[in-house]
RNA sequence: GGGCCCUUCGUCUAUCGGUUAGGACGUCAGGUUUUCAACCUGAAAAGAGGGGUUCGACUCCCCUAGGGCCUGCCA
């Protein structure tokens, strides 16, 4: 029997590296295993959850190349969600509570106060029919609460082995706010059941939430999953991830030229025994992916790590790929060019810069203008070709007596305005001799 | 406050009681490019601190310090 997997999330904001993390184990697990993805939308939350960020967390995805084979949304299927509540209402297991979200505040300050857990103390259970009936003509609508078991709910995580949790030293969780919404839980469980899905992987945040889950599965009679739980990613500094790196959307890294497969690369292997390094294809990731290989502690998420990566998956990309996005950036200019420039890039829009250098204008930087009129004046006969270069070169060594760098930095600061770049031998045959002649002389070209 | 988890080069990690503590990225040096980047080669670089257990501890136990998560009518 193959795996079945879902991402679950909330249309409420945009997916950011730590969610796509949580996305992609599901996805290379999956993968890995030949099983089915569901993509789960989970917007129960009708404030918050909009089209627009349905459509953003799908286009992300996309861009990524993570496919889902099934798609649900929890909005829709609110009947089942209706009939799972009343068969835990039936079994005693779902109940009326009346407290106001201060009344619960207070209680939890007290009970820490003295030095106790801040446990919800059941007290609605000890309500009358009577009680509920008056609570409710004073206008209060009830929240329900699931009664935990008690029990200690052990399980054997993918990535952190035996795992237990007392459920006894748990509160009874909201399951249907006092407003009729349902809240994660229960809507989680019973989607979990009814999509047959057979793990569970997420961030270790959800550890202690896994032993109420448990609950939830047994006392609707379903099966319980695998559950694996990931550390979480922590900033460059080890701070936590949400403030700063929260605000590292994926759509903006697709907007600033990021690769996906480096972002995918880097988020695969962060964290796990294997180096941290590009990887050609999903495909690849997920044939090399086992939990076993994820380690314990949080791992620092650092951008720059994620920039090397990225300009490494450009260093070995072919003019073919590349072809269709540089013509997007008005930047093909052509195999040669791309296979000059390419090792020069860290981000793809970096390569517009470099079209730029070839086609201009540019400014010339010279600080000797007697000898870059020399150079000039030396300049050979067009069309150029790559052995150009060295003739050009070798005749301005041979006429001023300047070599190594006091020969080459002048050149090529006064061609190309940069103090560094791709192979000179390769831009001055696309620059050819006419901007060559202009730019060693001063002028814009 | 309570619960769960974590701590090996700067970073990600290997080591399942006996190793010159290994690899990758980064750093530094050399090579190459008559320049810079890219690329190639090489080097430096680590067991948080303190107690135990043991012939022997990075590895097992305890304490301390530091870090993460949870403790919501959020997910």
């Amino acid at each position: 029997m193959s795996v079945r997997l879902r991402f679950a999330p909330s249309p409420t904001g945009k997916l950011h590296v730590g969610n796509i993390r949580t996305a992609l184990l599901n996805w290379l697990f999956a993968l890995n295993g030949g099983g089915k993805m569901l993509l789960r939308i989970d917007d129960t939350d009708l404030a918050r959850s909009t089209q627009e960020f349905e459509r953003g967390i799908r286009d992300d995805l996309t861009w990524l190349g993570l496919q889902w084979d099934e798609l649900a949304h929890q909005s829709k299927r609110l009947d089942e969600y209706e009939a799972a509540a009343s068969k835990l209402k039936g079994a005693g297991l779902l109940y009326p509570c009346y407290e106001t979200e201060e009344e619960l505040d207070r209680k939890r300050k007290i009970a820490q106060a003295r030095g106790r857990p801040p446990i919800y103390d059941r007290a609605a259970l000890n309500l009358s029919a009577d009680d509920r009936k008056a609570l409710e003509a004073g206008g209060r609508q009830p929240h329900w609460r699931f009664k935990l078991s008690g029990q200690r709910r052990e399980w054997d995580d993918l990535v952190r082995g035996r795992q237990s949790i007392d459920t006894a030293s748990l509160s009874d969780p909201v399951l249907i706010r006092a407003d009729g919404a349902f809240l994660y839980t229960l809507p989680s469980v019973v989607d979990d059941v009814d999509f047959a899905i057979t793990h569970i992987v997420r961030g270790e945040d959800h550890v202690t939430n896994t032993g109420v889950q448990i609950d939830i599965f047994e006392a609707l009679g379903a099966p319980v999953p695998a559950f694996g739980h990931f550390p979480l990613l922590v900033g460059a500094e080890g701070e936590a991830l949400s403030k700063r790196i929260g605000s590292m959307a994926v759509s903006d890294l697709r907007a600033e030229g990021y690769e996906p497969i480096a972002l995918l690369s880097h988020l695969a292997k962060l964290g796990t025994s294997d180096p941290v390094e590009a990887r050609a294809s999903l495909a690849q990731l997920a044939a090399e992916f086992s939990f076993a290989k994820i380690g314990r502690a949080p791992a620092r998420f650092d951008p720059e790590e994620l920039k090397r990566i990225n300009a490494s998956v450009l260093h070995a990309t072919d003019y073919a790929s590349a072809k269709p996005r540089l013509s997007e950036m008005g930047a093909d200019l052509g195999e040669p060019f791309w296979n000059a420039v390419r090792a020069n890039l860290v981000l793809l829009p970096d390569v517009k810069e470099w079209a730029r250098v070839v086609t201009g204008p540019v400014t010339p930087a010279i600080e000797d203008a007697t000898f870059a009129n020399a150079a000039a004046a030396l300049l050979p006969k067009g069309p150029y070709d790559s052995a150009s270069w060295g003739v050009f070169v070798d005749r301005v060594k041979a006429e001023t007596g300047a070599k190594g760098k006091a020969l080459f930095m002048p050149l090529r600061l006064a061609l190309t305005g940069h103090g560094h770049g791709p192979e000179m031998a390769a831009l001055f045959a696309l620059i050819g001799e006419e901007k060559a002649r202009k730019r060693l002389s001063g002028q814009v070209a």
